[in-house]
RNA sequence: GGGCGAUUAGCUCAGUUGGCUAGAGCGCUUGCCUUACAAGCAAGAUGUCACAGGUUCGAGUCCUGUAUCGCCCA
């Protein structure tokens, strides 16, 4: 007996052992190397104020499963780790803490304040990594990037430049999107749009000339109206055509508007015509310009009314509103205010309804770098798994408008642009220009605005591999392999890093984009913190194990699909991991030390029936696991393992090669036929099988894995046959052992056949035991009885092994008998017929009903199977093999109804 | 308004190119503390595959439409 480990297991005790093992022998790390694979995954980076959640953990175990097969397999593995310095959301944790000391980032200044987020990011930064390794994630922490680090500065500003000078980048003075309360413009994906029951209000404006006369027009947002400059109709709207070209007075600011006509004015909407605002919506923007209207701006940044608002200035936009309507009211110009649902957009950092806003913003020309990205995916250079999120990449660049790139925050890569003082000039710039280069005055001052974050997360999969420098790792490793995300960035990042990538590189980014499912709450709803509903991934580590988080949501996460998550499922993953756990006890209690086994030499008669069962089935696991991952089918794969490790080698290959190892107890059954060359055989097989389902199993569960091999391997040793495999690294990990191959040899389908008479039989056995309520330890006596001569050939060739599974103390394997036995329970499964005897036990009128019952059923399907043969089209269409197969069913039930009703009559 | 996904056992979900007497986990019933595991073992029960049409020898699977729920875009 070898050393005896605990009968329950405990993650604590081994999870950060072996965390550290591996940080310690840098077996995450890898440097490019030409002669092999490259396999590259860059992880999406983390906000640096992010805490785990169970979205992160999902997307990090698929790209720890990835990374961690791939290199077993032998792939020179990359998995790029780091995080992203989240501009907006970052300031706004430090304005928090500043506010609660009654401070401010204006009080404090610009310098200072960008120390005081370093020194955030120097405490709290790094939480968030820290997580991530508990996780087992094998990422190459040696090369932790940060998208504030100098590198990626570096590849910011060389990016921001060269996309300048071609043109690709343009400053512009446009309505974009304003967060009035984070004081900044947003891309148009970076608001949310939710639908509000607001009102549409109807408000007269009258005629210059003929003031009792006036046009109504509709507007959601009234506030606005003290920013418009037009009244457009569109000219084919008979109401309005002739018109077109008179004057309005703007109701309490008294400003002229003319009436303009244009196409884009939907004759359905509110009462045929709109104001145009400019300053305040895109749409009025755009006509504005084609009627070279001068917009006019009416509030401030923070979303008061500015000095353009005449008495409503200084009010903030809904207090004007309010405020606004009531007066208009009072001078009776409000037509109607109808119920209008519409939707609203909001700040996606701080959900402050977005404002419309013209300002001065940099801005980058999607067209080209879109078009590009579109052919990447539609030639299949970029994969979608599932492939249909390939069509939402695709509608989303085909439409997609410039991208506002510049933020009035802080905190975030400066753009590398000088404005001259003097001549206006701009420079755009990788070092601090001295001079303007155009008049030479060194009165020049940088713009203040920085890039959204997205910018520098779009160079992420080159920037990180050193970028702009010419480097090894780039040439070696990109593009990377696989990209594994949620679909939530699609826009924001996957699609914004093709761009980049087939811009800056020349190259895709990436071959694969795996997009997984998002996590909710038992009820279907997205895990948040306002709704608390949120299971934290830590508590759950803590309570069950990495392992078993890990196992535990693979097997719930079917290809793409959301998972609806409680605690309680994190129990199938632990339980999972004990039965291994457990399995391992076992073959470690009962294998001998490997001085022993290395005098034995074994050959292939060695092994029994069960052995090469076994090995078959394995070897068909092994393929039906790798080709799921093959698929990215993470869930298929996974059970696959369970399946077997559970209902296969535990069910059934343990319990049957138990008296193969007990030698030394005389008690166990057919003792006298263990050979040691058979005894060995078995411990053979059950080392081979545990280590290569642990190495199936590693990159789903690799704490426990790793766990298991060592220790297995501790007592087989290296030269335990050819079962263990050698490490291809100097030191032995599992991480380092081989993917397991699928073999044709391994596969022997004829023990495989036999082995499910045998397990059919056996139930048989035990399903006449449950339903007479005979305990497992009594023994019987059966009769066994199949026409069929292959069936009761196997069946004696077995016999001692189903005297073992089924607990018999005789049994009789017959072709035919002569007549019924007395005082038999009988099952019929399949081609045979199995008779319990059961003196002074049986209830024949129960016997009899049940035999009913059966018979009941068996003609039930066989009128089924009948229809079919009897139909003509059937026989003439179908395919052979399904006719055959229906044949063969028709007569295994004919053969069993035949037995059935037989015995009806004799019991009579 | 447009797009996508879901609808299968009490619950959570699998179900590849149509061949199905529709499966798993949890839960449930019965019996077991059997020397790896009670986080376990053995045996069992449970379904108008959302609905309505259609294609086909054959539909959970393919087509059309409807309903309900969810997500995304406008």
């Amino acid at each position: 007996m070898n050393e005896t480990i605990s009968n329950q297991y405990n993650p604590k005790e081994i999870e950060d052992k072996w965390y550290s093992f591996w940080e310690d022998n840098n077996i995450f790390h890898s440097e490019p190397n030409l002669t092999q694979k490259p396999y590259s995954i860059v992880i999406p980076p983390p906000n640096i104020t992010g805490v785990l959640h169970m979205g992160h953990a999902l997307n990090t175990i698929i790209q720890d499963i990835l990374v961690r097969w791939r290199k077993m397999q032998g792939y020179n593995t990359l998995w790029m780790p780091g995080t992203d310095h989240a501009g907006i959301a970052t300031q706004n944790v430090v304005e928090r803490d500043l506010a609660k000391n009654k401070s401010s980032k204006e009080a404090v200044g610009r310098e200072k304040f960008i120390d005081m987020i370093w020194d955030w990011k120097g405490k709290y930064g790094s939480t968030i990594v820290k997580q991530l390794k508990k996780l087992g994630s094998a990422c190459d922490w040696e090369r932790e990037r940060f998208t504030m680090d100098e590198g990626l500065s570096s590849a910011v500003k060389e990016t921001f430049i060269q996309l300048y000078n071609k043109g690709l980048i343009y400053k512009g003075h446009y309505v974009i999107n304003w967060c009035p309360r984070c004081k900044t413009a947003l891309a148009d994906d970076e608001v949310e749009h939710e639908e509000h029951e607001g009102h549409l209000w109807h408000i007269r404006y009258p005629f210059r000339d003929e003031p009792h006369l006036n046009i109504t027009v509709a507007t959601t947002r009234p506030e606005t109206m003290l920013g418009d400059v037009a009244v457009a109709v569109n000219p084919s709207d008979d109401r309005f055509k002739e018109m077109i070209g008179e004057t309005l007075v703007l109701p309490i600011l008294g400003r002229e508007l003319k009436i303009v006509g244009d196409d884009f004015v939907d004759l359905e909407f509110g009462t045929g015509a709109v104001k145009i605002t400019p300053a305040h919506d895109v749409n009025d923007f755009a006509m504005a310009m084609r009627h070279k209207l001068e917009p006019i701006t009416v509030m401030n940044d923070d979303g008061t009314m500015n000095s353009n608002a005449g008495d409503y200035s200084g009010m903030d936009r809904y207090e004007c509103r309010q405020a606004l309507v009531e007066e208009l009211k009072l001078k009776g110009l409000v037509a109607k205010v109808a119920p209008y649902t519409h939707s609203v957009g909001h700040c996606y950092r701080c959900y402050t309804v977005i404002e419309p806003y013209l300002s001065d913003q940099w801005f980058i020309k999607m067209k080209p770098l879109a078009q590009a990205a579109i052919e990447t995916a539609n030639n299949g250079q970029v994969k979608f798994f599932p492939e249909r999120w390939k069509r939402v990449y695709l509608s989303w660049l085909e439409n997609v408008r410039d991208w506002c790139i510049s933020r009035q925050i802080w905190w975030g890569h400066r753009i590398p642009a000088w404005y001259c003082e003097d001549c206006n000039e701009i420079v755009v710039s990788k070092e601090t220009p001295q001079n303007c280069p155009k008049c030479k005055s060194s009165h020049l001052k940088q713009e203040s605005d920085v890039l959204d974050t997205w910018f520098s997360s779009s160079l992420w999969p080159f920037s990180t591999m050193g970028w702009p420098e010419k480097t090894q790792e780039l040439d070696f490793y990109y593009p990377t392999s696989t990209l594994v995300t949620d679909r939530g960035i699609i826009y924001f990042w996957v699609a914004r890093m093709v761009m980049m990538g087939l811009e800056i590189m020349q190259k895709k980014p990436f071959s694969n984009v795996y997009i997984h499912g998002t996590i909710l709450d038992k009820g279907g709803r997205k895990m948040s913190k306002s709704l608390g509903n949120g299971i934290d991934p830590l508590k759950m580590i803590e309570q069950y194990g990495a392992d078993a988080v890990r196992i535990s949501l693979i097997l719930l996460t079917t290809e793409g699909q959301d998972v609806k998550l409680s605690e309680s499922k994190f129990e199938m993953g632990r339980n999972f991991a004990n039965k291994v756990w457990n399995a391992a006890r076992f073959a470690l209690m009962n294998i001998d030390s490997n001085e022993n086994n290395n005098k034995i030499t074994l050959r292939i008669d060695n092994y029994s029936f069960e052995d090469l069962w076994i090995i078959s089935r394995l070897n068909y696991t092994i393929e039906k696991v790798t080709t799921a991952l093959e698929g990215f089918k993470f869930n298929e794969a996974l059970r696959t393992v369970y399946d077997f490790f559970w209902r296969e080698f535990c069910d059934w290959y343990l319990e049957i090669i138990k008296p193969r190892l007990f030698n030394d107890n005389k008690d166990t059954k057919i003792q006298e036929d263990v050979t040691e060359e058979n005894r060995f055989a078995a411990q053979n097989t059950l080392i081979y099988t545990m280590d290569k389902t642990l190495c199936l199993l590693h990159p789903f569960a690799p704490f426990l894995a790793e766990e298991l091999w060592q220790k297995l391997k501790g007592v087989a040793g290296n030269n335990f046959s050819d079962c263990m495999l050698k490490s291809n690294m100097d030191f032995n990990s599992i991480m380092a052992a081989h993917w397991p191959m699928h073999a044709p040899e391994n596969a022997f389908p004829k023990e495989e056949e036999e082995m499910r008479l045998l397990q059919d039989t056996i139930r048989a056995v035990r399903n006449v035991r449950s339903k007479m309520n005979i305990l497992e330890k009594q023994p019987l006596k059966a009769i066994v009885v199949s026409s069929f001569k292959n069936d009761v050939n196997v069946l004696n060739d077995r016999k001692d092994f189903l005297s073992q599974m089924a607990n018999l103390e005789s049994i009789v394997i017959t072709d035919s008998l002569a007549e019924k036995p007395e005082e038999a329970a009988c099952e019929v499964v399949g081609k045979i017929q199995i008779f319990i005897l059961l003196s002074g036990l049986l209830d024949p009128e129960a016997e009899k009903k049940k035999q009913e019952k059966k018979i009941e059923e068996l003609e039930k399907y066989l009128k089924i199977v009948k229809n079919k043969l009897d139909n003509k089209n059937f026989i003439e269409k179908a395919p052979e093999e399904v006719i055959v197969k229906e044949r063969a069913r028709e007569k295994e039930l004919l053969e069993q109804l035949g037995k059935l009703k037989k015995q009806i009559t004799v019991t009579d």
